[in-house]
RNA sequence: GCGGAUGUGGCGUAAUUGGUAGCCGCGCUAGACUUAGGAUCUAGUUCCGUGAGGAGUGAGAGUUCGAGUCUCUCCAUCCGCACCA
């Protein structure tokens, strides 16, 4: 009987539909365990064969649980608001909504081919009304929150609204945008609008004026891990800074806890520690210096070196600092608005792009240093950021780089403060850079001298507080994330404006459905598109907020509401929240870092703190797949012509590579030449130079797997030829799954012979040749030394080195001859999470009527490990190595003995003397001998 | 520049977690059955050497009876951050 996968796989995948055998519901019987992927955006483009690595691995860990008998939950659903749907509907006038319906059931067609165990019973989409009238709910939710320091958690806005009613701000202990003082009386005096907007310095979710990054060609705004280098992730085209009016979300004030609960999650060391640098805690303080020429301001500083303040000879502020109008002098006034207008028109990409050049302008003003009291010049810069810390610096040039840069170029003093061990002190004119160093001896300070840096800070933060000069602080790195999109596809706001005051729906008028519109453009006044709308407001006519969410909104609590997807009354049921709780593992690439990881942490802190879920970190265990990137393929043009060379004769020219499509590459190298004619036109009356065996050698590189560069590989194309099987072990066996590797499609054959020799265990041309007779100590050995290995692995997540374990004991059967089924139906079980269908087909060859899904795992059996021929290793003055076996559980004196008597010892020893044996866990692990 | 990770045959990788380095697979070499094979099977394959043997886990030191594994320095690659005061 041939292996045939293909009737197979279609046979099981058929049914599994029908028999919904991954339907999963709350059991309090059985223990539970939640395996998740992060869901994808249904791009046009389908899968590829990177696509599925994660999805293969956690597929393994959920039939795996499965099959040791917890109950588990593995959803799947779509992360289908976005943007290149969006781009693509403005293209072709496609409304988005069809396009991502195609799109989604292309996935759900390729995922199941896969053979992937997912309930689809509790899919979701983030476009789908029944879920986003619960985004929309969480936003109103934060929108009607605000953080209680002093509680430490997030409490109804109400509460701040009684405490401001009979105390004004005074009393009050929580996160805002900005310090605000004010008294009862004030309060109650306040207009709507005005108690509206002290609110909003307070809510979760707020309106404010701020600095955002603004890309022109997308029309809209950008959270700030949404930019790197200046251009936006997403398209690459550059970003501006741009102040604008927009809805935020105060995570900033969950900073503490995103950082303290990194420490009760298994996350790898990466992605803590980028979160950590993301959030960006430091420790310092507050400092107020005096100006010289304006007596009632006081300009307040930011630092973590309160030691070097002796050494302080200039302050810089950042171009948008408020104070800066009123430091300037008339003389200089010309001069700084000049600069301050140019810094305000670099984009994000000069700004980091012109790292190394130092500008900066004299304000004309000067400052009072608290302790030495001496006037210090007071400069603009834009090395010094508005949103860090208070917007301006004191600069000790001595100690610190960018201040001695700055120094250097301006010609300031520079005083050292510091001398670090075993050096004197020298002169600071003839320094070629500053000694940034966190450690030496305390000089020139005052009441600080003598003291180790550490203790100087100390000292110094002491001394400001106690003479009112300053408080010591906290700082954060993380700012408040921009949650409005200028855009169509996302999740209205649940937000309406009654006199310009917003207010949010009550919660029984969700959801508040995305609106049709004629374009999906901006109008021609610049308003999003759902300005377009009509009828866009409430039944009373007040409009509607026409910003729209961002990417990340839908996916904050998706892990939450697959518990209980069709729950209309809650976000999650709270019999259904506690008994799934959290997600166990969560599978998905490190790409998220800094997005949804970060955010989804922070909403799920919120949902707990108002009592909406029982858990506050969403995922206990994270695993970072790796990409699978493409080998892209280069023809080499020369320059001018129409002529491509071979890769080898490539030098002799002037040529630009030009990617061609992977498919026309056979065994390796060659390029189908007649293929790539018919491929695209600019190649139909092409010349090309080949070897000298006619061949036409393409040059190759690995780059990501993108559409654009030719380079996708599909896995339904790999499906029809090897079988799902094949493919998930083939994609395990390529490497450790965290690890970024190009596909090789090479190696897939050895795969498609192993699953191949495997079947032949169990069938010959005849059928099942599997026999009732009983197996010997070295095949049941084998059998659980792969039962083992398996389990621990899995666990580990180390599933590259399983299915090597399948293919040794596949081999060690096959040379034996060994058909016996007291070994080979465990072995059906122990590989059904790896290759599920062969395993449920060879499952019910054996004569079972249930199937393989939901068998019970073999034990594992120590006892057949104990190895009677295993020579342990002994080595005698450390040098020469003898292998002796003697029985473990004798006590020490007496295999001693045993041991020095022993003949292969006795010929290593020549002549000399026991002087002493090395025991390590009951080991002989050296024979020192004299 | 700072932070994190990684470095093992021609290639992807493995190593009972400090104990015989190179499992498994690809590729390659030879052979068998074949009209043929890009099918299957057998044997071999870290390097040098015909051989006995020697060397060997990026380089160098250290700890240890013993180091791919632990410590330090350097080098290389990848990822993250980048004026964060």
């Amino acid at each position: 009987m041939e292996y045939n996968y293909n009737n197979i796989e279609s046979k099981w995948r058929e049914y599994w539909k029908q028999n919904r055998t991954f339907k999963v519901t709350e059991d309090e019987s059985k223990e539970k365990f939640y395996v998740l992927d992060m869901f994808p955006y249904p791009s046009g483009a389908g899968l590829h064969v990177g696509h599925p690595l994660g999805y293969i691995a956690s597929d393994i860990f959920a039939r795996f649980k499965r099959l040791k008998g917890y109950n588990v939950l593995h959803p799947m659903g779509f992360d289908a608001y976005g943007l290149p749907a969006e781009q693509y509907a403005i293209q072709t006038g496609q409304h988005p909504a069809v396009t991502t319906e195609n799109n989604i059931r292309r996935y759900k067609q390729q995922l199941d081919l896969i053979g992937l165990s997912y309930d689809w019973d509790r899919e979701v989409r983030t476009c789908d009304p029944k879920y986003y009238k619960w985004t929309q709910w969480t936003f109103i939710k934060l929108f009607n929150s605000y953080y209680d320091c002093t509680k430490d958690k997030a409490m109804p806005i109400t509460d701040l609204v009684s405490a401001f009613e009979k105390n004004g701000s005074k009393e009050v202990n929580a996160a805002c945008s900005e310090k605000l003082d004010f008294t009862a009386q004030d309060w109650n005096n306040y207009t709507e609008k005005e108690k509206s907007d002290v609110l909003m310095n307070y809510r979760l979710a707020y309106l404010s004026e701020s600095m955002v990054n603004w890309c022109p060609q997308l029309g809209t705004v950008l959270a700030n891990d949404e930019v790197v280098n200046g251009v936006s992730v997403r398209g690459g085209y550059p970003v501006e800074r741009k102040p604008m009016q927009q809805w935020s979300l105060r995570i900033t004030a969950y900073a503490e806890r995103l950082l303290s609960g990194l420490d009760t999650i298994q996350w790898s060391d990466s992605i803590k520690e980028i979160q950590r640098y993301w959030i960006g805690k430091s420790r310092g303080c507050v400092v107020n210096f005096n100006l010289a020429n304006a007596d009632n301001d006081l300009l307040e500083v930011f630092t973590t070196r309160a030691d070097t303040i002796f050494g302080v000879t200039f302050m810089v502020l950042s171009p948008e600092h408020p104070l800066v109008s009123k430091i300037v002098t008339k003389n200089y006034e010309t001069e700084v608005k000049r600069y301050i207008e140019a810094a305000k028109h670099k984009s994000e990409l000069e700004r980091t792009s012109e790292t190394k050049t130092v500008s900066g302008i004299f304000t004309g003003g000067y400052a009072i240093n608290p302790l030495t009291k001496k006037q210090i010049p007071v400069y603009v810069s834009d090395y010094v950021l508005m949103g860090y810390g208070t917007g301006a610096i004191m600069a000790v040039p001595a100690h610190d780089s960018r201040d001695f840069a700055f120094a250097k170029r301006f010609m300031l003093p520079i005083v050292q403060v510091v001398l670090p061990e075993g050096e004197t002190e020298g002169n600071t004119y003839t320094w070629k850079e500053s000694k940034d160093s966190k450690s030496g001896k305390m000089i020139h300070s005052g009441f600080l001298n003598e003291l180790d840096v550490k203790d100087a800070i100390a000292k110094a933060i002491d001394y400001i507080e106690s003479n009112n000069l300053g408080y010591a602080t906290t700082n954060y790195r993380l700012r408040d994330a921009i949650f409005s999109r200028q855009r169509y596809w996302g999740e209205p706001f649940p937000v309406y404006y009654k006199d310009g005051i917003p207010y949010t729906l009550e919660e029984k008028d969700l959801p508040l459905l995305l609106p049709e519109v004629d374009k999906f453009l901006p109008t021609e006044n610049g308003e999003p598109p759902l300005a377009r709308a009509t009828n866009w407001q409430t039944k009373e006519g007040w409009p509607y907020e026409t910003n729209t969410m961002p990417g990340f909104a839908g996916s904050n609590a998706y892990s939450i509401r697959y518990m209980d997807p069709d729950n209309d009354k809650a976000l999650v049921g709270k019999e259904a929240n506690d008994y799934w709780q959290n997600v166990d593992l969560y599978v998905g690439g490190s790409e998220h870092a800094t997005g949804h990881l970060l955010y989804s942490r922070f909403i799920t802190k919120f949902l707990f703190d108002i009592g909406a879920v029982c858990k506050d970190e969403p995922y206990k265990r994270l695993v970072n797949q790796g990409m699978i990137q493409g080998k892209s393929s280069f023809v080499y043009r020369i320059k001018g012509e129409n002529k491509y060379v071979s890769y080898n004769l490539k030098d002799e020219y002037e040529t630009d590579p030009i990617h061609i499509d992977i498919s026309l590459v056979e065994n390796g190298n060659e390029v189908n030449i007649e293929g790539l004619r018919q491929w695209r036109e600019e190649f139909k009356d092409a010349e090309f130079i080949t070897e000298e065996n006619g061949k036409y050698i393409c040059g190759s590189e690995v780059e990501k797997m993108s559409k654009s560069l030719y380079n996708v590989i599909n896995p339904d194309a790999l499906i029809e030829k090897y079988g799902a099987d094949t493919l998930r072990l083939y994609e395990m066996f390529l490497g450790p799954i965290e690890q970024s590797k190009p596909w090789d499609v090479q190696g897939i054959e050895g795969v498609s012979r192993f699953i191949k020799k495997f079947w032949r265990l169990y069938c010959n041309e005849e059928g099942l040749c599997v026999t009732d007779d009983k197996p010997d100590h070295e095949e049941t050995k084998i059998l659980h030394r792969t039962i083992k290995k398996i389990e621990d692995d899995i666990e580990r997540f180390s599933l590259n080195t399983c299915v090597s374990e399948f293919m040794i004991i596949t081999n060690f059967l096959t040379d034996r001859k060994c058909h016996k089924k007291e070994i080979l139906e465990p072995l059906v079980i122990l590989i059904a999470p790896f290759a599920p269908f062969i395993a449920e087909e060879l499952w019910s060859l054996l004569g079972h009527n249930e199937t393989v899904s939901f068998a019970h795992y073999p034990d594992f059996d120590p006892q057949m490990l104990v190895d009677t021929d295993y020579k342990y290793p002994v080595s005698i003055n450390g040098k020469t190595r003898a292998f002796v076996n003697y029985a473990l559980d004798k006590d020490v004196k007496e295999i001693e003995n045993e041991v020095v008597a022993l003949p292969e010892l006795q010929q290593h020893l020549e002549g000399k003397t026991v002087n002493k044996i090395i025991f390590v866990k009951g080991k002989i692990i050296n024979i020192v001998a004299k």
